[in-house]
This record gives C-alpha cells, sequence and structure tokens, in this order.
RNA sequence: GCUAAAAUAGCUCAGUGGUAGAGCAACUGAUUCGUAAUCAGUAGGUCGGGGGUUCAAAUCCCCCUUUUAGCCCCA
C-alpha cells in the first residue's frame, strides 16, 4: 500500500504506508535527516517516528525554524529534568517548558540549587546527551496516567491532569527511567543534544502564583552544535557591554542614590541634556499636533482618588498617604484626575472637542522592591502623558490621529522594531462588556488602517478600558512597554464629565489616555541601549570637543569653540596637559561625535582637522564646511 | 514582597580570623607633544549600616538598607 505525501512546495511522492518523517527526511537526503528535529503533518505537530497512515501533508523543520527551536529546547528540558531526578532522586518535576532563548523546568526542592548543582547537572545532560536516550511517546487514559503520577509521588502532574479536559488524549514521554507528562512533539534521541549550557537558577511561584509554594527554576540553553553555544554566549556578553546601567555610569548620565531611595531616578547634567533636547522636541511636536500642554501637582487629595477609582483599584501600587490639616493627600500614580479638573473646571461646548491635554507628568508608583531595574522599572518617573477628550463621533479618528503621531515620533529617536500588543478585558475591570468590545473594535481598526502587526493580550487591559501597547526590545532581548494608548470607560464616568451638545444638552465625552514615550526614564534606558550610548547626533551631550595639540593652540581651539557655539553646537575643550592621543582616546571613550584636532597646521590654514567617533580621522575641513554637515546631521535626526 | 547571590577608594576589582591592596581616575610637578593611555610623585577607605561571637572581624553569626538574576507586577 502506498499514500502520497505532499511537500510544501506542492511535489507529491509516493510512499510505503506507515512511513515516518523521518525515513521521509532520509530520502531527501542524509544531511537533512540529521538536521530535521521535527515535522508537521497535515499541520500537526508530530515525532519523526510518528507513523503516516494516509495521504498527508508534510513539512520537515529543522532548528533554524522557531517551532524546531521550541521542540528542540523543549526535548532538552525533559534531558534536564531527566538528570535532576537521576542525581536528586526526592526532587519533584513541575513543568518545564522552551522560551525565547531556551528553557526551563521548575522543581520542588527543599534547598535551593547552587552553582556547582548546576555544573553537576550540566555534566549529567551531557553525559545522557551522548548514550542518544531515546524519547518514546505513549498515549493512555487519564485514570492511568493519575495512578502512574500518584505512584511516583508527582503531585504536579497529578494536578495538571486533573485539569485536563476529558477526552484530550494524554501522552507520556519517557526516556530512560525518567517519564514526563507532555503532549509533545520531541526530539527523537537525546543524541540531538550537541551544546548545553544552564544559565541560572531562580525561585519562581507554581503556576506563578504567589500564594503557591515556590519552586526552584533552572533556566538553560542548548543548541545542535557547541558554534552556535558560542555564538550564543557571546552575544550575550556584548548585550551586557549595552547595558544601560553601565552605560548610564560611563556616560555619567544618571544615578540612583540609597540615601535619596531605591528607584528613584537622579539625571547627572549629561543625561539631563539629553532629556531636555528630548522634551524640547516633544513639546514643538505636540504643539503641532493640537496638543495644549498643561501642568499639575504631584498630589492630591484622598476624595479625588476615591472618585476616580485608583483607590479602590490601584491602591496597593500607590505611595501611603500624607496627612495634612487632618486631610489625607495622595502622592499621583497617575496624572489623569488633574487633567480631568481642568476640564472641568468650566462648562465645555462640543466645539471645544476634541481637547487634548498633555502634560510631562512626573508620577509615583510604589513597586516591588525587587522589581526595580535600573531606569526600565523605578518608583517614580515622568510619563509624556496627554489625555484625549472627545466626541464618540471623533474617537476612532482620534485613535487612529494617535497611533500614527505615537509611531512618527518613535521613529525619530531611531526605534524601529516594535512589537504591539492589544489588550482586551482583565477581570478587575470597570465599564459595560459592550463598552469594552467597542473599545476594542476601534483600536483594532486603528492598527488594521495602517497595516501594523500586532498580537492580542488577552485579559491584560487597565481596569478602566482597553489599550493598545508598543513595546522596544532592550539588549539581552527583553522588551520594555513604551507606547501606551488607552481607553477610558472609567473617569469620564465617575466624575461625571459632560459637553454641551449641538442638541444644547449635555453628553458625556470619551476620553483617551496616551504616552508615547512612556517614561521618560524607561525611555531613556531603551534609548541607551538601542545606541549602545551612542546617542544620534541631535541629541548628544557634547556634540564636539576641540582637541588642541600643546598648550601653543588654546587660542585658536577657543576661537574654534566659540564659533560652534554661536551655531548651536553643544562644544567643550579639552586643556588637559596630555598628548593628542590621550585626549582622542577619552573622548571616543565618552563616545563624542566629533573631535576637532587643532595644532600648527590647522592654524595656519584657519582649518580643523576632524576625526569622527568610531570612524576615525575625516581630514581637514573649514569650520563653515564642517558646520554645515552637522546641522544638516541635526536636522535630518540621524 | 518572594527565592538566590552580592555590597571593599570616584570606577573596575583582589584580599576568608592577625597592620586594608592593585589598576584606572583625581591632585602636584616635569614634559609642549599630530589621531585610542608620557613620566614621576601625592592624596584618597569607620570595608553599605547596626548588633553579636572572638584576645583579635572586611573575613564568622543575626537584623536592616541597597544592588543583581528571576518570580509576581508594570510606564
Amino acid at each position: 500500500m502506498s499514500i502520497k505525501i505532499k511537500f510544501p512546495d506542492n511535489s507529491v511522492s509516493d510512499f510505503q504506508k506507515g512511513v515516518t518523517p523521518l525515513e521521509i527526511a532520509e530520502g531527501i537526503s542524509h544531511g537533512l535527516a540529521k538536521d530535521v528535529i521535527t515535522a508537521k503533518v497535515n499541520e500537526e505537530l508530530v515525532d519523526l517516528n510518528h507513523k503516516i497512515e494516509e495521504d498527508s501533508s508534510i513539512e520537515l523543520i529543522k532548528f533554524d525554524n522557531d517551532i524546531g527551536k521550541e521542540v528542540y529546547w523543549h526535548s532538552t528540558a525533559h534531558l534536564m529534568a531527566q538528570a535532576v531526578k537521576e542525581l536528586y532522586p526526592d526532587v519533584k518535576v513541575a513543568i518545564g517548558p522552551a522560551i525565547e532563548s531556551g528553557f526551563y523546568y521548575d522543581f520542588d526542592k527543599n534547598i535551593p540549587f547552587t552553582d556547582d548543582d548546576l555544573v553537576k547537572i550540566e555534566d549529567k545532560m551531557k553525559e545522557l546527551a551522548k548514550q542518544d536516550i531515546e524519547y518514546k511517546r505513549q498515549e493512555i487514559p487519564r485514570k492511568e496516567a493519575i495512578k502512574l503520577f500518584f505512584k511516583m509521588k508527582d503531585n504536579y502532574k497529578v494536578e495538571l491532569l486533573n485539569e485536563i479536559p476529558d477526552g484530550e488524549t494524554i501522552s507520556l514521554y519517557t526516556q530512560g527511567n525518567f517519564t514526563d507528562l507532555c503532549r509533545g512533539p520531541h526530539i527523537i534521541h537525546s543524541g540531538k543534544v550537541k551544546a548545553i549550557k544552564l544559565l541560572k537558577t531562580s525561585g519562581a511561584y507554581w503556576r506563578g502564583d504567589e500564594k503557591n509554594k515556590m519552586l526552584q527554576r533552572i533556566y538553560g540553553i542548548s543548541f545542535p552544535s557547541n558554534k552556535e553555544l558560542n555564538k550564543f554566549l557571546h552575544d550575550l556578553e556584548e548585550a551586557k557591554k549595552r547595558d544601560h546601567r553601565k552605560i548610564g555610569k560611563e556616560l555619567d548620565l544618571y544615578s540612583v542614590s540609597d540615601e535619596v531611595g531605591a528607584g528613584l531616578i537622579l539625571w547627572h547634567p549629561n543625561g539631563a541634556m539629553i532629556r531636555s533636547i528630548i522634551e524640547r522636541y516633544w513639546l514643538d511636536r505636540h504643539f503641532e499636533a493640537g496638543y495644549q500642554v498643561v501642568y499639575s501637582p504631584h498630589i492630591g487629595k484622598g476624595e479625588l482618588w476615591e472618585t476616580s477609582g485608583h483607590l479602590e483599584f490601584y491602591k496597593e501600587s500607590m505611595y501611603n498617604p500624607i496627612i495634612v490639616d487632618e486631610q489625607e493627600y495622595y502622592l499621583k500614580p497617575m496624572n489623569c484626575p488633574f487633567h480631568i479638573a481642568i476640564y472641568q473646571s468650566r462648562k465645555r461646548s462640543y466645539r471645544e472637542l476634541p481637547i487634548k491635554y498633555a502634560e510631562m507628568g512626573t508620577v509615583y508608583r510604589y513597586e516591588h522592591s525587587g522589581a526595580l531595574h535600573g531606569l526600565m522599572r523605578v518608583r517614580g518617573f515622568t510619563q509624556d502623558d496627554a489625555h484625549i477628550i472627545c466626541t464618540p463621533e471623533q474617537l476612532i479618528e482620534e485613535i487612529d490621529k494617535v497611533l500614527v503621531f505615537s509611531m512618527d515620533i518613535l521613529k525619530a529617536f531611531g526605534f524601529k522594531d516594535f512589537l504591539i500588543y492589544l489588550s482586551t478585558m482583565p477581570e478587575k475591570a470597570v465599564g459595560k462588556k459592550e463598552d469594552w468590545d467597542r473599545g476594542i473594535e476601534a483600536l483594532r481598526k486603528a492598527l488594521d488602517n495602517h497595516n501594523i502587526e500586532y498580537e492580542i493580550d488577552e485579559g491584560a487591559g487597565a481596569f478602566y478600558g482597553p489599550k493598545i501597547d508598543i513595546y522596544i526590545k532592550d539588549a539581552l532581548n527583553r522588551s520594555w512597554q513604551c507606547s501606551t494608548i488607552q481607553f477610558d470607560f472609567n473617569l469620564p464616568e465617575q466624575f461625571g464629565m459632560e459637553y454641551i451638545g449641538t442638541d444644547n444638552k449635555p453628553h458625556r465625552p470619551f476620553m483617551v489616555h496616551r504616552a508615547l514615550l512612556g517614561s521618560l526614564e524607561r525611555f531613556f534606558g531603551t534609548l541607551i541601549e538601542y545606541h549602545a550610548g551612542n546617542f544620534p547626533f541631535w541629541l548628544c551631550p557634547i556634540q564636539v570637543e576641540v582637541l588642541p595639540i600643546s598648550e601653543h593652540f588654546e587660542e585658536y581651539a577657543g576661537k574654534v569653540n566659540k564659533k560652534l557655539k554661536e551655531n548651536g553646537i553643544r562644544s567643550e575643550i579639552d586643556y588637559k596637559n596630555e598628548k593628542i592621543g590621550y585626549k582622542i582616546r577619552e573622548a571616543e571613550m565618552r563616545k563624542i561625535p566629533y573631535m576637532f584636532i587643532v595644532g600648527q597646521k590647522e592654524m595656519e590654514s584657519q582649518k580643523v582637522s576632524v576625526r569622527r567617533h568610531l570612524k576615525g580621522d575625516l581630514g581637514s575641513f573649514s569650520l563653515d564646511e564642517i558646520i554645515g554637515k552637522m546641522k544638516i546631521e541635526i536636522e535630518s535626526k540621524s
């Protein structure tokens, strides 16, 4: 009996009934058979030894494919669990999925794993890998599976099994004497895993719930070759070099002081210079786009936060109140109630709408101490906030505008790759389901209008409405939320916001919160990492360092510096009594984009020798010429 | 907040119970120099804070603060 197998290129071949993906791969080439990890048969992922019994389509998947990586890493996680079970038989296993880069497995072990344990486990894994242990699939009824794991005292697996709906296939995978509950598929045998590195351990709650027991998680990664592993480890090192906390210190951009408090950022002159340029640009763009800038205080009375719903829904993220004249005042975690107060300071007409209030508003949120992270996660930060108050008819257009505006501004800072999420109704939420659906639809429409790719983040909306979030990745491939565009069904209602319509009757406006850069702190952090501290020219705190060859040329250097300043270029002179090589090295390390070297030659010809950061000597230029070039560079924001 | 690790000079780090160290930076002097480190000298530390053990603590123990990697959460 033969069956027809269709390949991704639509070609069809005949095979013996019961042929396996591995045999098919073998038939194409030996190399492919060696590299193939898993296969999709009729769009369903299967093991390589899965027997194909009928006409089917097939796609052979290798490690270069994301699905291939996932299967490979997931199988390595099983291998790690096997190694851990062999070394520490009393340990219970929980779950062990593949993640974006690598895998982890959670274990229930009373004493946490040490670094020495990791080495032992890694060695054991390598030993097991070399033995080419087969991953055997077995399908059994649920009752039997429960019995089996109960007997093995794997209560986490029993808990999982109890939640699998009736009728779903339950599959087990066994390598050697280790059996795990798993949907699969897996690699064919452990020998496919050639290079392994266990990276770190950490605590993790069972099912991510802090009420549950803390398990011990081990993270690792694996590759089909040592070369790939080494590249991964090398990239990791390179990423560490871009860490904003490291560069922030090296370039004297910002600091955090124990004395001042955790998660509270001190912007040093260099960082503050960059921030002020960002703010100036931001203001210009917002005025152009029809926003009105407002300012509001840092604290507000308890009643305000009662009305807004923050004390009901957001209290755990707020600082405790300050008592003044027997009144409770809270540090603001958000700016919205203040903007609403401005709106409500007088009666509004439909003719005024949309009203767009923008503010660089500094807010304070109580973050768990363990969550704090450099500039990325702090307790006091400045949001580039705005609230758009509009009529229901204006809503879609306003969402559309703000989305385009947002992407446009991010691009001006050199960002290109974004991850975009549309978040839906969370469990703890206010507002009617219909309103939520309508809001989500409006957001979706705006994204679709501009062919923007996005993912749905179920239940991740704010308590008051759905939102679109734009994420930017950092050096270590972690993504950070920058822009957010959020609907609000709550506040207009809570505060009883109104405008007088054409019918001379009061109506409830819609409100959209949005922050484009998100928080200036986090945005600055991502900016540092994205550019590795080599900021776009227009943002550099010092754009030109004038380097006199010796004391004799300091006067000429002063003239050059003066001319630069007259042209709005931020420059300074290095008066140090050092050789030119030293001064250049220092300017290079400070990542100053231009170095102007001035000595005898330059003074005589009234020119400057230009050296560009990371590029080297560009030759000599007249001041007018080079200033012209720099002005173009500033204009183009490159 | 939880689990684990860490905190020594401005920075990067060495020092595991017996007189606090190095390199760079800083300061002083010499040198006046051509594209990533000139030479010499000087100064700088209650070893994160508090308590304890000990004849003796940077080192061992306890508490606190902060940081790091994750968990949870989030701009």
